[in-house]
DNA sequence: CCCACTATTCAGTGTTACTATGTACTGGTA
DNA sequence: TACCAGTACATAGTAACACTGAATAGTGGG
């Protein structure tokens, strides 16, 4: 991965893990498989199973534990209320962030 | 400032200073102003002083001490080539993160 | 029996923005 | 004179986050 996505992702992608949780629970390995199909190729496993113990222990999601036929219990995230409040506040945030960053672009031409 | 805004800054401030300084050169306390200016109201000094060391040391910016009429010299920076070209990178990896976030944003209503 | 795939965890590292403080120069004012 | 506000830069220490690399554990197929 390019360190500027690196750099950029901080903050990011604990939104964007919580907007996929929004859609429908889901646990660690899905989620890391949907992020590769999103278009974030590069993003280490092991940083998702991260971020989710940290939104775990924020009080973000609810957890499940739920056994699997093909290999260890996989531990199902689902978003709840203060997770939704976050998720919101989260959109609040990106979107003062694109539009001066828009303005930005703007001015530079 | 919010935590949120905070971490989501990380790479992103950079690209934001890099930016200003494509419009012209610029000291830090100016940039600054600046930046208060353009909404970000609590980014602190020292944050600031600190990425230009930063993006100097990379060789992204050029540097002129010019003496100032009201205070201690300014050091004036200002964009090179390579500053330039890096730029275009973070304007590139912005475009997609954006374009992703958007699709997610979209996709959640 | 080993390997590939599924699934999670964790210690150590590098980068970044923030806090808090200090230094230094000028001009106005009590 | 002494003090303070404004200008201008620097820095040590801290917290947060994503990445690297590796380990662990379960299942089924060659």
């Amino acid at each position: 991965m390019g360190k500027q996505m690196t750099e950029m992702l901080k903050g990011t992608l604990e939104g964007i893990v919580l907007a996929i949780l929004s859609g429908r629970p889901a646990y660690g390995y899905e989620i890391t498989a949907s992020l590769r199909d999103k278009g974030f190729a590069d993003i280490a496993e092991g940083t998702v199973y991260a971020l989710l113990i940290r939104i775990e222990k924020r009080g973000l999601v609810d957890v499940e534990k739920v056994p699997s036929e093909k290999g260890p219990p996989r531990k199902v995230y689902s978003l709840n209320g203060q997770g939704r409040d976050h998720l919101d506040e989260f959109w609040g945030t990106w979107s003062f962030l694109t539009q001066r960053l828009e303005q930005l672009h703007d001015e530079g031409r």
